[in-house]
DNA sequence: GTGGATAAGTTATCGCCGTTCACCTACCGC
DNA sequence: GCGGTAGGTGAACGGCGATAACTTATCCAC
């Protein structure tokens, strides 16, 4: 079923259907909740268009998937900023951070998946790089940075913040691809905060011999807690 | 180019075309790097069949698929026993265990790929279960479960075990779907490494008030350190 | 008003995919 | 050598992303 039989664009205009199309994607990606649901078929039909008008705006399907993620993401960018004026502890603002993007990628399952959990293209150097320096990598890292100067880890923030990133990610995507595991409770916060105590112990031991170091550790903590 | 004409089998051994096409399936993605290459008619091909007789031993695509990377994850389960005898303390074990696994999942990209990072199909409950109780994960548990033991950790070993598995995979998976990222030196050991340390420390911590033992915690770490 | 340039599309088609159904045929015991 | 049947085959379906060739609505100059 035609949708809408659609009017054709006045002249300057032909960039009104990108907008239509994006549109039309995001809505067949948000309730279907499956990839596969958004094929270029589909989103013509709902647009009212043909398959061909498509391509007038978008090089080819991953661009635009590309596109509704952008948008999407955008999201998860002002989340982490709000998050962060939520603590004033930096340590505690790192593992809100951590928890909150989990969370959101539980709630854009699909999204997450097209941005973070896809086979390569050949030609996404560029892309990663864009992440780093554009996107929700920055606000850790200056979480990280903030940590830093506060005395809390030490070194580089970069390294630091992609070892936090990558514990997250583990979390947001285990949980995305395996939903009926029997995942025990707390899981999320457990496993950000077990990262974010795991970079603080070890900003404290590097380049001393941790093998010799750890037992005396132990015994101090154990005596911290009685 | 149909690769060989192949004898049909005899009477009983109809079977044999099962590890004909698995052992074509598998070298269709070894050598290809690409699920998307392993198509069943090139399967088929292969092998010097028709493509419906692929359907006489899989009920579908992704059963074959599964087959494929069973015997793969079974490499992953010897391998993972081997490194646990590799060290006598049961801490490091852990960790040589975290490293051994993420370079299994970089050495089988797509075959990890598949297993853990796919979207899930309705039908895998059963399948998530089946992981837990035969799988690697098991290793991991039992590994834990020696910590416990020794008294380096305390609890639960399943949840334990689970947020150093997200961890661990979440090093795995980001290298595998982004590795054109500049990823730093030592990324991988740092990052488990961190896993198990927070771990360690979060033991000590639990159910008290953390935020007010955390301090005091430090500072005696610094002292250890001088 | 009208003619024509051109932006904004469409139609038709290609080659691929997974899957299914109806059919065939080589093997084997008798 | 003959029939039953295990072990296949051929043809087709519907859906996919992508492309090349063609059409048509719009707008401006005259």
């Amino acid at each position: 079923m035609p949708d809408a039989p659609r009017r054709r664009a006045p002249r300057g205009e032909g960039a009104a259907l990108r907008g239509e199309v994006l549109q039309a994607a995001m809505d067949l990606l948000a309730e279907s909740g499956d990839v596969n649901a958004v094929s270029l078929r589909a989103v013509a039909q709902r647009v009212g268009v043909s398959v061909p008008a498509i391509y007038l705006h978008f090089a080819d399907k991953q661009a635009l998937l590309d596109a509704v993620c952008e948008a999407v993401f955008t999201a998860l960018h002002v989340r982490l900023l709000a998050v962060s004026a939520q603590s004033a502890d930096c340590f505690e603002v790192l593992w809100l951070q951590g928890i909150a993007y989990v969370e959101f990628a539980l709630e854009n399952p699909e999204h997450y998946r097209i941005i973070m959990m896809q086979r390569p293209e050949p030609a996404a150097v560029a892309d990663a790089s864009a992440f780093v320096a554009g996107g929700a990598f920055t606000h850790l890292v200056a979480s990280v940075q903030r940590c830093i100067d506060e005395g809390v880890f030490t070194g580089d923030p970069v390294p630091l913040a992609m070892q936090l990133w990558a514990a997250t990610h583990g979390v947001a995507a285990l949980l995305i691809s395996k939903p009926d595991f029997p995942w025990p409770e707390g899981f999320i916060a457990d496993t950000v905060v077990m990262a974010g105590l795991g970079l603080l112990l070890k900003a404290r031991l590097t380049g001393e011999d941790m093998a010799a170091t750890l037992p005396t550790l132990l015994k101090q903590v154990d005596r911290v807690r009685r």
